[in-house]
DNA sequence: CATGAATGAGCGTTCATTCAT
DNA sequence: TATGAATGAACGCTCATTCAT
C-alpha cells in the first residue's frame, strides 16, 4: 500500500494552506510535508477500510500514523478534505480513461476500431485497478452508502463512473454492438457484475484464480450482451 | 412502509427483555409494547436510509418515533440490536427461498423440473422483494461495509445471501446447465448486477419502465450463462 | 447572591427544552430542575465576575456549580444562553421603570407632578439596584466590551438603558427642565457618572458611606460642582 | 492610526529580548525590528478593539500584521506583553500630566494660578486625547473588566487615572474650590461622565458637535444640571 | 533571524447509557 | 413502566507555545 499511495498523496494539495512555502522544492521541509501527507493518507485509507469511513476518528488517524493531533488540521481541514484527496486521483484517472475510450468510440467507424478501444480501455482500467486496489476496495464498501460528510467524495466518484459507463454504452448501441435492450439497464447490469467480483477479489473471498477473471468476465459481459451468434468472439 | 413493518417488528424478540411479561398475549400491554417496538423500527429503518446506520443516533430514533429516550432500552439493548431485529424476518425468508429452491433443484431429475424450481424461486424472490423495499435498499446501501457494530447484521444477511446463491449455482452446475465457468464468479456477477439494477429502482435512478427489468435481467443472465443457443428461451 | 438570583432563575426558560415535562409542578423533577438552573447562574455569575464572560469555560461553570459537564447543555444551548437568561429580568425591570417614568412624565402638567414621577423612578431604580448588584456589577464591567458571543445580552442592556435615558431626558427637556445643553450631551454625562459611582460601591472602593451617595450624585447633577451661590435646591 | 503608533511602539522594549543587538541603533536591523513591532502593534491594536483583548488571537495578530508566527515571539513574551507595549506611552503621558498639574496646584497660592493649571492639564489632556483615539478607545472598552491575563495593563492605567485624579481633586479640595461633597464621589462622576462622552464620541454615537463637547461637559461639570440663574460663570 | 510546522492541553459539544422520579 | 434528567467519556477542533529548518 505504500508505493499505492506514494503518488497520490502529493497530488491535490489542501488549499487553506499557504501556497508559498519555505524552503526549496524537494528541501527538509517539503520532505516532511510530503511524508506527513502520505502518513496520513495511508493511516486514514486502512482504518477506513477497516472500520468504515464514518466510524473512524481523528484520533485514530493520528495515532495510527504516528503524528500530533494538531497536526492533522495543519494539511486537513477535516475527514471529508482527506477522503477526497485520497480519491482525487483514482477519479481523474477513471475520467480521463472513459473520456479517451468514448472519443476512440466515436471516431471508430469500423468493428476492429471498435474492439481495439475497447481493449485500450479495459487494459487501463486493469492498470488503474492494480494501482489504487485499497482505494477501489474502500469505494465498494461505501459508494451505495448516503453520500454525506466524509463519504461526498465517494458519493462523486459513484456519479461519475456511471456517467461514464453510460456514455461507453451508449456509443456502442450507435454502433449497433448490443442486443436490444435498455443500455440502462444492462450498464448498471455490467458494472454491478464487474463491482462484485472486483470487491470479492479484494476481500479475498474465494473467486477462483485472477488470471481467468478477466477473461469471465468479458465473456460474461459480451456473450450476454452481444448482438448475434456468440462463437465468433475471441478475448 | 408501515405495512412493511407490521408484521416484522413482532417477529425475534429482543433477548434481553423478560419474555414472560405481564399481561396475556394480545392484551393492551402485549400491544403497546408490539406497537412502539414498531414504531421504533419504522423510525430508525427511515434514518438509517437517510443517513446511514452509524450515524443515526439513539436521540434522533426516540425523537422520529415519539418515545422518550429511556424506553428505547426497554426494547433494544443497543442500536445493534435494532438492526437485528429489523433484519432478522428478510434473513429468514430469503433463506428459506434459497433453501427450498436448493432442495427442488436437488430433486430434480429434468429439465422441466429445473426450470419450474427456478421460476418459483424467482417469483417468491419477487415477494420478498417488494414487500421490504425499504430494508433492501438499505441492505445494498451499506452490505459492503465492515460488519462491525449496528452493522453486523447486514453482514450476517450478506453472507447468508452469498451462501444460498453459491449453493444455488452449484446444484445449476451439477446439472450441466451452465456454461464452463467458475461457478463462484458468475454467482458473483449475477449477484452484483441484480444488487445494482434493484438498488437503481430503489433509489429512483432511470432503470427504464419496471415491467422490462425482470425479463431484461433473466435474459441478460441466460443469454451471458446458460450454455448453447439462445434462441429457446422465452420466459 | 442567593437570594438575588432565586426568582430570575425560574423566568425565562430554555426554549429547546420541551415544555412539557413529566411530573406536577413544583414536584420533585421540577425542584430538581429550578434547582439546577440556579446553580448554574450563580456559578457562572460568580466565575464571571471574576474573570470576564469570555474567559470563563463551561467546564468551570459545572465544575463550580458541582454538575456533569453534559448537564449544562441540557439547561442552556450555550455560555450565551446563560447570560441572557441572567441578564433578562434586569432588562426587563429596567424598561419597564423606564417606561412608567416616561409615561408619568408625559401626563405631567405642573413640576410637582413631574418631580413626583422622577422620584418614583429614582426610588424604583434603587430597589432594582440592590435586587441584582452582583447583575449590575457585571454589567458595568463588560458593556462597552464588543458585544459579540456570550456578551450579547449585555449589549442589548446597553441599547436598551441608553434608550430609555434618552427618552427621560427628552421629555424632561419638553418641559424645559435641562439648562440648554445638548440633550444627549447631558444624558450620557449622568449615566456615565452614576455608572461609575455604582461601580466603585460594588467594587469596594472608598466611595465613603452608602446613605450620602444618593443625595450627593443627585445635588451633582442637579447643581453642578462649582462652588457658589446654590443653597435653594432641596432634593 | 499608523500615525498614533509611530513612536509608541518603539517606546518600552520588551525586556526578555537581549536589549543589545547587533547592528547600530537606526541600522537596517534595528529599523526592521522597529517595523515589526510597529506593524504587531497596529494588527493588535485594530483587533482589540473590533474583538476584545481576551477574543483575540496571536494567529490573528500575526496574520493581520503579515508576519510569521514564530516571529511574534521574538517581539513580544505573550499577548499580555503586547497590550502593555501598547498602553505604556499613553500610562506616561497621563501620568505626567497628572504630576504636572498636581505640582502646579500645590504651588499655586491665587486663583488665576489654579485656573491656569487647571487650564494647561485640559489643553495637555485634550492633546493626548487626540494623539490615541484607537487606544483610549479600547481602555474605554476594557477598563472595568477583571484586570487578569492581556488586561493587566488596562487595569493598571485605570489605578493610575483613578489616583491622579483624586490626586487633582484633593488638591482642589484643599484651596476650597469644591461644594462640601465628598471629593470621592465627586471625583467617580467626573471621570464617569468624561469616559462615557469620549467613548460615545470615539464610537460615533450621535453626540451633537465635537466643538461643544468640551464646553458642555465642562460646564455641566461646573454648574449641574439645573436650569437656573447660572450665567456668571464663563470657561 | 524569519519561518511555519509540530505539539498537546484544552475547549465546546454530543451521545450512549444509567437512573431517579 | 414511561419518562427525560444526569453522567462522563469521547469527539472535532483551536491555540499558545516550542522548535527544526
Amino acid at each position: 500500500m505504500d508505493k499505492e499511495l506514494e503518488d497520490k498523496a502529493t497530488g491535490p494539495k489542501p488549499r487553506h494552506v499557504p501556497s508559498e512555502r519555505p524552503g526549496p522544492v524537494g528541501g527538509k521541509r517539503d520532505q516532511n510535508r510530503r511524508r506527513r501527507t502520505r502518513e496520513l493518507c495511508e493511516a486514514g485509507l486502512a482504518l477506513f477500510l477497516e472500520h468504515g469511513t464514518e466510524s473512524v476518528t481523528i484520533d485514530q488517524i493520528v495515532e495510527q500514523a504516528g503524528i500530533a493531533k494538531g497536526s492533522f488540521y495543519r494539511y486537513f481541514k477535516d475527514k471529508e478534505e482527506l477522503v477526497e484527496t485520497l480519491f482525487a486521483p483514482l477519479q481523474e484517472a477513471l475520467e480521463d480513461n472513459f473520456n479517451t475510450c468514448a472519443q476512440a468510440v466515436k471516431e471508430a467507424s469500423e468493428l476492429p476500431g471498435l474492439l481495439f478501444a475497447y481493449q485500450e480501455f479495459a487494459i487501463r482500467l486493469n492498470d488503474i485497478f492494480f494501482e489504487n486496489r485499497q482505494l477501489i476496495l474502500l469505494y465498494l464498501q461505501e459508494n451505495r452508502a448516503p453520500a454525506h460528510g466524509a463519504r461526498k467524495a465517494i458519493g462523486a466518484l459513484a456519479v461519475s463512473i456511471t456517467k461514464g459507463a453510460n456514455a461507453l454504452t451508449n456509443a456502442a448501441e450507435v454502433h449497433g454492438l448490443l442486443r436490444p435492450f435498455d443500455p440502462r439497464v444492462s450498464t448498471l447490469a455490467v458494472i454491478g457484475a464487474l463491482e462484485r467480483i472486483l470487491f470479492g477479489f479484494l476481500r479475498d473471498e474465494d473467486v477462483g484464480e485472477f488470471e481467468l477473471l478477466a477473461p469471465s468476465l468479458i465473456s460474461l459481459i459480451f456473450d450476454g450482451l452481444r448482438f448475434g451468434d456468440q462463437d465468433a468472439h475471441s478475448t
